[in-house]
DNA sequence: GTATTATATATGCACTATCCTATATAAGGA
DNA sequence: TCCTTATATAGGATAGTGCATATATAATAC
């Protein structure tokens, strides 16, 4: 499971707490790994059950008491065997393209008002990109080494690579469409 | 829900069963969405039970009794409403991200290895891509609709185009790694 | 004769994920 | 005073996925 291992992966920079987690998760992997929080807490449990992590009640005043996880040597292996082992990019299910599979029963017309409006939304979410840097150097300062920055960014930077792609296909239908080149029945 | 639309969208040329249905998935678009056969059929059920598609047992001699689903108009409306609703591309979960993000834990010469493994699983990913347009070839006879056929075309565009951005992106950071332009802390 | 393959559907179980709601405390603002 | 926000964790309901197994018949291969 990939959520146990991203979360080993920040636990093995510091402890930190179900909360904290969710936090980190929300500015620096949902992009490409969006976390619910009560999920976040679940797999928190068998990370400890496992035996990968251990939890450290930490008392406060005037606020509930902080359950702080810590990576075990157990956990930092698992973690170590499960980086090097290579899993396969775009093996993933994509439902938009189930709709491209049957846009032909859509007319032309449509078609093209749905995939210039699918365009902008991915236009804007390319501009979206262009702030995450920001978020994530805030981050980066926080944890402080150049080596992970420049690996974070990285996961950037497919995103980038991968919505530009994305675009320049829909960009090729719409054209195609538009100059007749795409059977009528 | 995405394999209820991907099963109307085939049950709209013509009538299956959930024994057609899982040789089509397998055939056509299991590159990026793999059915189960257990799900096929409970999904079956489903649509049933929403009002989408209708069962009609055909006995056989020799062989168990077929049960072939019919799509509604219901359905029919329900497959048109999903197809015109613009879905974002490059939305879903992606584990090999996670990998990135924590890469900078392991040695350059372990990522190097990885990658070099990782990119060569894409270039045979990218040579099956080649075959499958003969597959595809095979079922566009059956069906026989050259527009149909353009859009399944389609699918293996993006797919290829999204493999070769990929791989692009790797064989960038194997160079920058092997250029010493990554920071080593 | 026996094993395998093809045709056909169904169920059980475990796991993962999402959504919603509950619980508790304190600070700060209207 | 009341409402919202921030800090913190937990559980129930529901849906989807994956894997294994059960059931049944007939043809084919060894």
């Amino acid at each position: 499971m990939s959520l146990e291992h991203a979360i080993l992966g920040f636990l093995s920079y510091r402890p930190y707490s179900g909360y904290d987690l969710k936090k980190i998760f929300d500015t620096s992997v949902s992009h490409f790994w969006p976390a619910d929080q009560s999920q976040i807490y679940r797999t928190l449990n068998r990370l400890t059950e496992n035996g990968w992590a251990e939890m450290e009640k930490i008392e406060q005043e005037s606020r509930p008491a902080r359950k702080e996880y810590h990576i075990t040597e157990a956990g930092q292996e698992e973690l170590r065997n499960w980086l090097v082992t290579p899993l396969p990019f775009g093996d993933h299910r994509n439902a938009p393209l189930i709709q491209v599979f049957f846009a032909g029963q859509l007319s032309n017309d449509e078609i093209v008002e749905m995939y210039q409006r699918v365009a902008d939304f991915m236009r804007l979410g390319l501009q979206q990109y262009e702030q995450i840097p920001q978020e994530m150097e805030a981050y980066a300062n926080y944890v402080q080494s150049p080596r992970e920055f420049f690996f974070w960014m990285q996961t950037l930077e497919i995103g980038k690579m991968t919505a530009r792609t994305n675009l320049e296909w829909i960009e090729g239908v719409i054209e195609q469409i538009q100059n007749g080149r795409i059977p009528e029945s």
